[in-house]
DNA sequence: TTGCGTGTTGGACA
DNA sequence: CTGTCCAACACGCA
């Protein structure tokens, strides 16, 4: 589910749903999930209870009682569901925290394990490492400090848009979608560009952003809300994985290059260095 | 059957 | 500093 519009789609659903539920128990699964002490995280979280849900680029973290929090982030294929208490466990399932008085659980589902959990002190928080290495979040960062962060650097706007450390939140689907509506194309140099032609792509961003966040996200392969209600922004997708298909603009065929190891689809017409 | 690609990230290395 | 390759892991697909 991984990328801003996902995790905000999953910490409102959180919102929704869980604040204010005290947990009943809680048990970690698999040991990659968190590197704690199985018995010493359920010893912790027991009889807590869940308040503020934040969300920052692709983190989200979870406000427990007595100053812990729980920290989220799921990489490739990581899931938090709520479900039914007699829903059968999978070994898929990295933690599961039981819900009162909702009377259901929350799981961590994570197919390819790569999502991580940690549990830790509220005053913590800065000092974590991946929290801390993040740039201002992609919906919140102002249009000046966007500019001047991508112009800082010199390298291919592709992979600077990925870089969690320059602006957090996009990932490979978003980034493909925000430079074409910019017109941008994806290995242009970013200290080479104009202010006002990164101002273009600060607007694509929050627009691409914003349009993703109202249709609950895209849901290729088996992503879904909390709730387990699929996102449906993937129809509105102009490139991404489009290779060969004709430009929604132009016509021209959409082509794939790999940049910093990711596919990488543009229209080689409208998009320009 | 085998190999490739997938929404992420961090480390090793040139 | 920047780019490239690889690793973590499971699965669908050609």
């Amino acid at each position: 589910m991984p990328e801003l519009p996902e995790v905000e789609t999953v910490a409102a659903g959180l919102r929704s749903f869980i604040v204010g539920q005290r947990i009943r128990s809680a048990r970690l699964l698999t040991k990659q999930l968190a590197r704690v002490n199985p018995k010493n995280f359920s010893d912790t979280v027991f009889g807590k209870t869940i308040g503020a849900v934040r969300r920052k680029g692709k983190q989200i973290v979870i406000e427990l009682s007595d100053g812990w929090i729980l920290w989220v982030h799921f990489m490739m294929t990581g899931k938090l569901w709520l479900l039914d208490l007699d829903e059968p466990e999978t070994k898929f399932d990295g933690a599961v925290f039981e819900l009162q008085p909702l009377n259901k659980k929350l799981v961590f589902y994570d197919q390819r394990r790569f999502g991580r959990l940690k549990l830790l002190r509220k005053e913590k928080l800065g000092r974590l490492r991946e929290y801390a290495r993040l740039g201002p979040d992609a919906l919140e960062v102002s249009a000046d400090e966007f500019v001047r962060r991508l112009k800082a650097r010199k390298r291919m706007l592709k992979p600077l848009l990925l870089d969690q450390t320059a602006i957090a939140g996009l990932g490979n689907i978003y980034a493909d979608e925000s430079l074409f509506l910019a017109k941008i194309h994806p290995a242009a140099a970013s200290s080479r560009l104009s202010n006002e032609r990164l101002s273009g792509l600060y607007s694509a961003v929050q627009k691409v952003l914003a349009g993703a966040i109202r249709a609950g996200g895209s849901s290729i392969r088996d992503y879904s809300a909390v709730d387990g209600r699929r996102g449906y922004f993937q129809i509105q997708h102009q490139v991404y994985q489009k290779t060969g298909e004709g430009c929604p603009v132009c016509g021209r065929k959409i082509k794939r290059i790999v940049v910093a190891q990711r596919s990488t689809h543009f229209c080689p017409r409208c998009q320009k260095k």
